[in-house]
DNA sequence: CGATATCGGTTTCAAATTGAAACCGTGCAG
DNA sequence: CTGCACGGTTTCAATTTGAAACCGATATCG
């Protein structure tokens, strides 16, 4: 889970969604969420993924923020699990990762399903990425932009401890 | 890498797409790829990942046509990786994902950096996903649909080998 | 030429993570 | 009480990850 920050990255906003749901099975079970799963059963249902993992990937959902734990919801004796705002807030990162796997990863007859307009059953626009004033950008057209005030110190954050910083490190020999 | 792929995410446009990139470097590698980086240790070093990771990490990207090995960019006896016609598909992915992070990551007077368009300087657009006709989607108004023609046979594909279906299966008995 | 350094990895080993299946506690239904 | 479904946790083995050592090819210096 909370893979370790690398010293540059820390500051970086790929990266740290990347800590929250940079794994195999997060997204997926984000994605079931928007599709009304709720049930713990349903997701491992439709995942197929053992328990513990589900368990375990539910449970890091929900320290970041992205699902919360809802008590009950048809009165029923179990809990259920619901996108937050912030849950919310992935599904443009789903709906590009879909448009980019339909586009590279079916072959051209291979049908698959595909991303649609619920109210006129036509698939959706392709996304893109536009400046201010409209006009669509590639990734030659962008810079990652340090706003004025940024201080320059490095934040004060939880020291990464990797074997060498350590103050037990002690190289291993070979054998 | 090749994680298993579950039982009804063969046809899935987001499970593809994670069985390439689902993990937490590979995005990141792209993301430098795009700022142009294109040697194994200027990746190495942007990133601080273990070589032989990022060496398993690189092949898997070229294994599944993300990135390209060229034989040699200024001469030099070095090979240098970059993003195919793919990998730079995976623009709006980051966009998206980096979105994302701006909104939910950072602690409202914290700086950080953002995507901006190089030309004027300002930030980008929001991202927005769009109907044909122009309306602004949101997760309530998608659908995913099969196209028309969606063979409902069940497509031959490597039967994924777990534990309870070898044949030499044996539960294991507890001590 | 020989010594040394750098780049781009592979190898080796330990530690962390993942996963399958067993186990467990609670709340029903009969 | 008996059985059963749900929602997990525990246990253990197998896989993956990561740090550091090692290696081969080329370049650089003296």
């Amino acid at each position: 889970m909370g893979k370790r920050i690398s010293h540059k990255d820390s500051l970086c906003g790929v990266a740290r969604p990347l800590d929250a749901i940079g794994d195999w099975w997060s997204l997926l079970i984000v994605r079931d969420a928007f599709d009304g799963l709720r049930r713990f059963g349903e997701f491992q249902k439709s995942l197929g993924l053992a328990k513990n993992i589900l368990s375990a990937r539910l449970r890091n959902l929900v320290a970041h923020g992205i699902v919360d734990i809802v008590p009950a919801a048809e009165g029923g004796p179990y809990q259920e699990y619901e996108l937050t705002e912030k849950g919310r807030g992935l599904f443009l990162v789903l709906a590009a990762l879909r448009q980019w796997g339909e586009d590279f990863f079916f072959a051209p007859d291979e049908a698959h399903v595909l991303l649609a307009d619920k109210k006129s059953g036509l698939p959706v626009r392709r996304l893109e990425l536009r400046a201010r004033d409209g006009r669509v950008l590639g990734p030659a057209d962008t810079i990652v932009r340090r706003p004025p005030s940024m201080a320059r110190v490095e934040l004060a954050r939880p020291q990464v401890r990797t074997a060498s910083n350590r103050r037990d490190f002690k190289p291993r020999t070979r054998k």
